[in-house]
RNA sequence: GGCCCCAUGGUCAAGUGGUUAAGACACCGCCCUUUCACGGCGGUAACGGGGGUUCGAGUCCCCCUGGGGUCACCA
């Protein structure tokens, strides 16, 4: 299916995050143009002054950076089309406003907000879908001048089709039809002197020569009335495709309510972007061939749009969590030292000034941590105790594992074996322990829980002897004395 | 409410007239085991309802029901 051409847009507004919505949309686009050697072009929609900021319209670069998602024009590298910022565009949106006004397919209207309400009101108390009334569509030039002349500013509508149909051919949806009188005079240019979405995003798409317009359900019913401006600029009409829609766990459209809805959220709950992207794509989309894991070389390759479901999908934050271990336990140890080199410093865990010694022995640890790893942040806050001393002991490991009598002076023997272990591997350790076991002729466990528990004040965590290994001889050996001594300490006060 | 879209287990989904209706997540067992995970094995669980069409419907048609979207000087 490889289409000549294609140009595609995802056109996010920056009045907010990045929603995973919108990512998901994204990258289905992004898909696309790789399958196809097409290109991928974003967007800026902030034609909406009073709710776009500077602040969103970064989140929602580093966002796609983050994901990996780049773009082949949009802003900050710009592009044949630019500028690629709507706010930049005025004077282009203008002059097509002109332009339409002259061929007398935009009318200046100048009813009132109120009136406006009225009409709504009326048409809802009637049971009748609230359309425009039409007031202004036949005004004269003399009437609209005087309209002027009084001070009204006006907004400009479209002189929509009003009989007839329109068919919206979706490549998913198939030949979907809407009946004329459905549309009505929309307004294309507000009265601020800002064009209205509908106008900006058929202008752009018309002017960057977008060809496939891959968007979300909900632009489905939208769908005619941009036919209509397509119409009205004497644009071609792209190709429409509309992917099914994400919902949450009760059906209704994922919100704030529902948890994390931002791909910034999952980067800062310690989500990986390969396994955010695998998710994403796995909504709305089979990759076939039985696969869940799907890098996103595979995706280009496996991406396919007839394999679009058609009905929308819920999200499962339990998938989710589920690949990001699958891709924790895979990641190059290096990486992962990396994504939480910051975090470990600003716990002074580790110092900038690090020897390649201690840099090896770190990248051993997260070796040893991510095999259990669900989450960046299991790696990044629950390795302490391989830096500091436990300060305290686990409660109920307490008193499961430091109550026998004999505990504290086994710790002690152990202390002492570790001195003969040589090397101080984890293999060497477990035989010298596992001697020392069958010595007393006790279980593994009523030596193992203890230790574990002396080194790292924890119940749980890596294997025993792996631990060991990484704590070092003497350090093993300090905490081993310390709890036997905080044990000894323990018993005294309760006496 | 009008218009539009959609409908397979709890969730994601395969399936394009004939299958014991895949697989994954979740859940539940069992195994592995020094803990927690991982891993391995197994299990529970679905075609929303009713009419047609057909020798034969999850698959085609109609109705109902349910869910979603959209009807702004928001995008």
């Amino acid at each position: 299916m490889a289409e000549q051409g294609v140009r595609v847009r995802f056109a996010p507004s920056p009045t907010g995050a990045l929603h995973i919505g919108g990512a998901r949309t994204a990258y289905f686009n992004w898909l696309f143009a790789r399958k196809n050697g097409g290109t991928f072009v974003l967007r800026i929609d902030d034609t909406d002054t009073s709710r776009s900021t500077e602040a969103s319209y970064r989140q929602i670069i580093d966002s796609f950076r983050w994901l990996g998602i780049t773009w082949d024009e949009g802003p900050e590298i710009g592009g044949d089309y630019g500028p690629y910022r709507q706010s930049k565009r005025l004077s282009l949106y203008r002059e097509e406003l002109h332009r339409l006004l002259e061929e007398d397919r935009v009318y200046p209207c100048f009813c009132t907000q109120e009136q406006l309400a009225a009409d709504r009101e009326q048409a809802q108390k009637e049971g009748r879908t609230p359309r425009y009334s039409g007031r202004c569509r036949h005004l004269t030039r003399a009437q609209q001048e005087h309209e002027m002349a009084v001070g009204k500013t006006p907004v400009y509508r479209l002189r929509a089709p009003s009989s007839g149909v329109t068919i919206v051919k979706d490549w998913i949806r198939g030949d979907v039809a809407f009946d004329n009188e459905e549309i009505d005079d929309f307004v294309v240019w507000k009265a601020e002197g800002m064009p209205t979405y509908h106008f900006a995003s058929c202008v752009d798409d018309y002017k960057m020569g977008i060809t496939h317009i891959i968007r979300a359900d909900e632009h489905l019913s939208n769908t005619p009335r941009h036919i209509a401006m397509f119409q009205a600029l004497g644009a071609s009409i792209p190709y429409f495709i509309h992917i099914p829609m994400i919902l949450a766990p009760d059906r209704s459209k994922l919100s704030k309510r529902h948890g994390a809805t931002s791909v910034d959220e999952y980067r800062t709950a310690g989500i990986l972007p390969e396994a955010l992207i695998n998710y994403l794509l796995l909504l709305g989309f089979s990759p076939g061939e039985e696969r869940e894991v799907v890098s996103v070389e595979q995706a280009i390759e496996l991406f396919d749009l007839r394999r679009v479901t058609k009905h929308a999908a819920v999200y499962d934050v339990k998938k989710l969590e589920w690949l990001n271990s699958h891709y924790m336990h895979a990641a190059n140890p290096d990486r992962l030292l990396e994504l939480v080199w910051d975090s470990w410093l600003e716990r002074q865990w580790i110092t900038a000034d690090i020897s390649r010694e201690q840099l090896a022995w770190l990248r051993r640890l997260v070796a040893v941590i991510q095999e259990r790893s669900h989450n960046l942040l299991d790696l990044q806050d629950d390795v302490g105790y391989y830096f500091v001393a436990p300060e305290h002991y686990d409660v109920k490991g307490v008193r499961k594992h430091f109550t026998s009598p004999d505990t504290a002076e086994r710790l002690r023997t152990v202390a002492n074996i570790l001195q003969d272990v040589a090397p101080f591997t984890a293999l060497a350790i477990e035989r010298a322990i596992r001697r020392f076991i069958a010595q007393q002729e006790i279980k593994g466990g009523e030596l193992i829980h203890p230790t574990r528990l002396s080194l790292s004040g924890l119940t749980v965590g890596p294997g025993l002897f792996d631990m060991m290994a990484l704590l070092g001889r003497s350090e093993c050996q300090r905490r081993l004395l310390a709890a036997a001594d905080w044990m000894g300490q323990r018993g005294e006060l309760q006496i």
